[in-house]
DNA sequence: TCGATAGGGTTTTGTAACGCAACTTGTATG
DNA sequence: CATACAAGTTGCGTTACAAAACCCTATCGA
C-alpha cells in the first residue's frame, strides 16, 4: 500500500512532512547549506543511490525549495540552490541540530556549531517570541486554532490539527 | 536493501532524523503535545495502522523520547508521555509549524498557533540567541567544527557533516 | 457464568519504496 | 576515434510499510 500523504491533514507539522520529511530530503537541504549545488557533490557526501537523489532533487525543485540551474560549464552540469522558501529551513535544521546536540551527543561532543562570521558567537538556543520580538515562555504555551482551522469531515471534536 | 541509517553520521541533523525523522514519529509526538496518552487516542487521531503505531510507540520508549505507563484501570491500560526529552522537541514541531505557516498555508490561512497561556501572545517565531540571550543575526551564519567532530572514515576531505 | 465489549496489541499478507548495478546521453579532451 | 565525466534512467531484487484480520486480557452486565 501507498505511504499515507498527509496533505489533507489541517496541520502545519504534517505539510513540512509532507515537502521535507523524507529520509534524504533534509539531509539534500543541509548540504544545500553548506554550499553544495552539483549532483555529484550530494551524491558523494550523502552515500545515496543516484536514482533516489535524483527522485528527491526533482521533488524539491517542484516544491520550490531547490532551483535548478544550467551551468554554462561544458556538458550537462546543472547547479542546485536553495531558494528563499529552501533557506528558511535553517531554523528546522538548526533546531534538530540542537535537539541532538543536547539528548544525542552531549556537551563536548558536538559535531557542529553555527557562528555570526563577524562576532563568532555562537548559536546556542532558538527562542520563541511574539510579533513585537518579545520572548514567550515555552513552558506556558498551548495551542488555539488559528484563522486557517478546518474541522475534519470524520470526527467533529477536538483533535485532527 | 534496508534502509540506509544515519546513525554514523557525526551530525546532529541527522541524529535527530535518525530518532524522529519517520513519517509517523513526529506526528504522534505532536499528538503527544495535545496531551494523548492513549494507544487509541493516537490511533484516531492519526489514522495509523495499529501495528506501525505499535512500532513506532515501542521506538520512541526505547530512545527515550515517550514513557510507557501501566495505569490501574481495569485491563492493560498503558499511557505514554513525553519525556523531558520528548518535551524538549516542542522546539523543532514549532520551527515545523511555522515553515508551513509561511510557505505552505500563508497568512491567513493558518490552521494553529501557539500562545502564551496567560497573556495569549502568539508565537510569531523563532529566533536565534547564543549564550547570553542575545540575537544572532541569521543571514551571517557560518557553520564550524565543534568539539565532537569527528572526520570521517573514507573521505579525508571536506564533507560528511 | 457466560457472553459482550474494549484496550492494546500481534500476525499475515500484499505492495510500494528503496538500493544497487548497469546502461544511456551529451559534451569535452587526448 | 577512444576515453572520461556529469547527470541521470532503467531493470531488478529486497525490505519496510500499510491494511486487515486475529488474539489476549480484563471488566461489566444479565
Amino acid at each position: 500500500m501507498s505511504r499515507k500523504r498527509f496533505e489533507e491533514m489541517n496541520c502545519g507539522v504534517a505539510q513540512a512532512l509532507e515537502q521535507v520529511g523524507d529520509w534524504w530530503t533534509l539531509l539534500i537541504v543541509r548540504d544545500a547549506f553548506f554550499d553544495k549545488t552539483r549532483f555529484s557533490e550530494f551524491q558523494e557526501s550523502l552515500g545515496i543511490a543516484k536514482n533516489i537523489l535524483s527522485d528527491r532533487l526533482r521533488k524539491l525543485v517542484e516544491n520550490g525549495v531547490l532551483e535548478k540551474e544550467r551551468l554554462p560549464e561544458p556538458g550537462e552540469r546543472y547547479a542546485y540552490r536553495l531558494t528563499k522558501k529552501g533557506r528558511d529551513l535553517w531554523i528546522v535544521l538548526t533546531a534538530m541540530r540542537l535537539w541532538s546536540d543536547k539528548w544525542v551527543f552531549g556537551d563536548g561532543d558536538v559535531p557542529l556549531v553555527a557562528r555570526e562570521s563577524d562576532s563568532q558567537r555562537e548559536v546556542a538556543a532558538l527562542l520563541a517570541v511574539d510579533d513585537h520580538g518579545e520572548p514567550v515562555e515555552p513552558s506556558k504555551l498551548t495551542w488555539a486554532a488559528g484563522p486557517g482551522r478546518r474541522r475534519t469531515k470524520k470526527r467533529t471534536g477536538r483533535a485532527a490539527t
